[in-house]
RNA sequence: GCGCCUGUAGCUCAGCUGGAUAGAGCAUCUGCCUUCUAAGCAGAGGGCCAGGGGUUCGAGUCCCUUCAGGCGCGCCA
C-alpha cells in the first residue's frame, strides 16, 4: 500500500496522511467507547466524480458498517468528531450521502503540488514503481518481405509509447524489433522474386506466378532494379544460386527501409534482431532438444510434433479448470520440424523467446495483431515448458485499422493504386498526428483511420487542440520577455493564493500526473496518457479563460505564472512520452 | 462448433482496483476577442450503459445467460 517513492506525489502522500488521521480518529473513538472495538477493515480513498463532494472521499464507515453493526452514517459521524486534521493537506471533512467522508484540500496542498512539478521540472511523471525491473518491449516486427503497412504503424506507435510509459514508472525498458529473415517466407520471397525476374527477360507469360507468392509491386521492382544492375545472367544459373542473388539483393534494401520509416515515426530500437540469428546458433534445435528431452514431442506423418495439448491441459487443470471445459477447447498439437526437416515459425519463436528471458528480462511484452491471439496461450505454455516462466511473457493484441476514404474502406493508395504503405502514410500525414491518433486509443479497439480528413483537415486533429495549449502558455512567458518583466519565483505564501475554481481544478489535474503514468503501464496502455493530455489541456484553456494571469495583484500574478509553468512542464513530459512534439508558438 | 475481443448520446469513444445525479470530442444550435494566441471558452439539446437474470449497503464496472459484430482454430507467420 505504502509505495516508498523517492519520487513521492503529493496526492499520494495525501492519501496517506488522510488514512493516518481516520485510523487515529477510529481508535480515539473506540477509547471513549463510541464505536464498538472492531478492526478497521481495508477501504477505498477515491476523487469524487462531482467537485461538490469533496477532492477525495472515503467510505470507511459504509465498509465499517456490517463488522461494528451500526448504520454508515452514523459511523461517520462519530469518525468526524475524533478527526484531526491540524499540520495535514485538508482543511474540512464532512459526511454525505450513504456515509461517505468527503474531504477538503487547503491551500497548501496546492500550492505544494505546484511547487513539486516546478522542482521536478522535465523528471515530473516520473517514479521508480517498477523498481528498475529489466522489461523488453518487442513490436512492429513486420515481415522483412515486403513494406510495412498501416496496422505497423499502430502497432509502432503504441509499442514504443508503451515502453517510454514503462521508462517512466520505474522500469528499465529496451525496445526490439524482431525480423524475420529466416523460414518459409523467405522462401516465399526469394521465389517471387525468381518469378518476377524471369519474367523481366522472358515476359508475363513464360513463367506463371503462384497464387500463395508474394502479389505486390514492391517485388517486381526488386527484380527490376536487379535485372538493371547484373543483366541476364542469373537466367540460365540453377535456381538456387538465382534464389540466394535475388534474397541477397532485396532483403537488405527491405530491411533498409524499415530503419528509415521508423527512423521517421521516431521509434529507436535497441535492438533489431534476427531470426537467422536463431537458427546459425543452433538455438533453435535446442529449444526442440530440450523439449524432446522433456517428453513433450512425437514424430507423426514424418513430422516432429509439440504437444501443446498436454501442457495447456496440465497448466489449465492447475487453474481449476475441469476436464469438460479443457475437451471444449478442442487443444491441437503444432509441428516443430516439418516432414521437410525445416523447423517452423513456432519452433524458432520459442527459442526466440528463450534468448530473451536468457538476455535477463523479467518480463517480455509482445505487441501483437489480434489475428495472432491463438498464438498467446501456446507460446506461454512453450514457455513453461522449456523450463521458462510462461507469465513473464506479457502479449498486448493490437486490432487492426480500418481506412477509411470518403466513408468507406479503401484499401488501395489514391495516387499510386498501390496498396496503403507506412511510409505514404508518414508521406502525407505529420508524424505529430499519425502518433496522436494511433495512440489515441487503446489497442484492444477497433479504430477506422480516415485518411482525406486526417490530410486535409489535420487541424480537426486533437493533437493540434494539446499543442495549441502548450503553445499559449509559452507565448505568455513570451510575452513577459518582450516586455521585459522579471518575475521572481513564487513564494509559498504566493501559491496559496490560488483558490479560484479553475485553478484548483488545473493543480488537482496536473498533480495526478505520475499516478496515471503508473496506471498506464500497470495497464500497459499508453493511450491513457493520450487522454491524460488532451484533459490537462482542457484544463489549462479553461483556467486561461477565466483567470488572467498578469494582473495588478504581484502576488497572483507570481503564483499563476508558476502554475502556467507547471502545467507547460506537465504537458510537454506527458508528450514526451508520446514522442510529440510541445511547440513552443503555432 | 469451440475460444478470444468488442457492444455506453446521431458518429467516434472515456469511465482508476464496484461508489453519490453516466462524461468528453465531432456534428447541430446560442453566446464570448479595444488587455497574456478564438487552433480557445461558456451554454443548449441528445442515453431502458445491447437484452435478461444474479451477487450487495451500492453494478456501466463483478458472475451467469441470450443476441449482434470482429478475429482465430494450418507441416502460414
Amino acid at each position: 500500500m505504502s509505495e516508498m517513492n523517492k519520487w513521492s506525489s503529493i496526492p499520494d502522500m495525501a492519501e496517506q496522511q488522510l488514512r493516518a488521521r481516520l485510523a487515529d480518529a477510529a481508535k480515539a473513538a473506540f477509547a471513549a467507547g463510541e464505536l464498538p472495538v472492531a478492526e478497521l477493515p481495508a477501504f477505498g480513498v477515491e476523487v469524487p466524480a462531482d467537485s461538490s463532494h469533496g477532492d477525495l472521499a472515503a467510505n470507511v464507515a459504509m465498509v465499517s458498517a456490517r463488522a461494528m453493526k451500526c448504520a454508515p452514517r452514523q459511523i461517520a459521524e462519530t469518525l468526524l468528531r475524533h478527526l484531526n486534521l491540524s499540520d495535514t493537506f485538508f482543511e474540512k471533512a464532512e459526511v454525505a450521502g450513504p456515509g461517505f467522508m468527503n474531504l477538503f484540500y487547503a491551500p497548501a496542498y496546492y500550492a505544494a503540488a505546484v511547487q513539486e512539478v516546478i522542482n521536478q521540472g522535465n523528471d515530473y511523471g516520473r517514479s521508480d514503481f517498477g523498481q528498475g525491473e529489466k522489461v523488453m518491449v518487442e513490436f512492429v516486427s513486420a515481415n522483412p518481405t515486403g513494406p510495412m503497412h498501416m496496422g505497423n504503424a499502430r502497432g509502432g506507435a503504441l509499442g514504443d509509447s508503451l515502453a517510454s510509459v514503462l521508462d517512466a514508472a520505474g522500469y528499465t525498458v529496451s525496445r526490439e524489433f524482431y525480423i524475420n529473415d529466416a523460414g518459409n517466407q523467405i522462401e516465399k520471397f526469394a521465389l517471387s522474386l525468381e518469378v518476377r525476374y524471369l519474367q523481366h527477360f522472358k515476359g508475363e507469360d513464360a513463367v506463371i506466378l503462384p497464387e500463395d507468392a508474394y502479389q505486390g509491386e514492391d517485388i517486381k521492382d526488386h527484380a527490376v532494379a536487379f535485372a538493371e544492375q547484373v543483366g541476364d545472367r542469373y537466367v540460365e544459373a540453377d535456381s538456387d544460386t538465382r534464389r540466394k542473388a535475388l534474397v541477397e539483393f532485396a532483403l537488405p534494401l527491405n530491411i533498409d527501409k524499415m530503419h528509415r520509416d521508423m527512423d521517421k515515426y521516431r521509434i529507436v530500437y535497441d535492438e533489431w534482431f534476427r531470426e537467422s540469428r536463431l537458427h546459425n546458433s543452433g538455438e533453435v534445435k535446442e529449444v526442440i532438444d530440450i523439449l524432446r528431452r522433456n517428453g513433450l514431442t512425437y514424430e507423426k506423418d514424418g513430422a516432429l510434433w509439440y504437444k501443446n495439448a498436454e501442457v495447456l491441459t496440465k497448466k489449465l487443470r492447475a487453474e481449476g479448470k475441469s476436464d469438460k471445459d479443457i475437451e471444449k477447447l478442442e487443444l491441437k498439437d503444432d509441428v516443430l520440424v516439418r516432414a521437410n526437416g525445416n523447423p517452423t515459425y513456432f519452433a524458432a519463436d520459442i527459442a526466440y523467446h528463450r534468448n530473451k528471458f536468457l538476455r535477463g528480462f523479467d518480463t517480455c511484452i509482445d505487441v501483437w495483431g489480434a489475428d495472432h491471439h491463438g498464438h498467446v496461450a501456446r507460446m506461454k505454455g512453450a514457455m513453461d515448458a522449456i523450463g521458462m516462466d510462461g507469465d513473464k511473457l506479457q502479449v498486448v493484441l493490437i486490432q487492426l485499422v480500418r481506412l477509411m476514404r470518403n466513408g468507406e474502406v479503401a484499401r488501395m493508395s489514391k495516387r499510386s493504386g498501390k496498396a496503403i504503405q507506412l511510409s505514404d502514410l508518414l508521406d502525407e500525414v505529420p508524424v505529430n498526428a499519425a502518433r496522436f491518433f494511433f495512440i489515441l486509443r487503446e489497442a484492444g479497439t477497433r479504430i477506422d483511420f480516415d485518411l482525406d480528413l486526417a490530410i486535409e483537415e489535420s487541424a480537426s486533429n486533437p493533437v493540434y487542440y494539446v499543442q495549441y495549449a502548450h503553445a499559449r502558455i509559452c507565448s505568455i512567458f513570451r510575452k513577459l520577455k518582450e516586455e521585459g518583466i522579471e518575475a521572481s519565483a513564487a513564494t509559498p505564501a504566493d501559491l496559496e493564493l490560488l483558490t479560484a475554481p479553475e485553478e484548483q481544478a488545473l493543480i488537482r489535474f496536473l498533480a495526478g500526473f505520475q499516478r496515471e503514468v503508473i496506471e498506464a503501464a500497470k495497464a500497459y496502455d499508453p493511450s491513457r496518457i493520450t487522454r491524460f493530455s488532451m484533459e490537462l489541456a482542457t484544463q489549462f484553456h479553461k483556467f486561461y479563460n477565466a483567470c488572467r494571469v498578469m494582473g495588478d495583484d504581484e502576488g497572483l500574478t507570481r503564483a499563476r505564472l508558476a502554475l502556467c509553468d507547471a502545467a507547460r512542464i506537465t504537458l510537454h513530459n506527458a508528450l514526451a512520452l508520446l514522442k510529440i512534439d510541445a511547440p513552443e508558438a503555432m
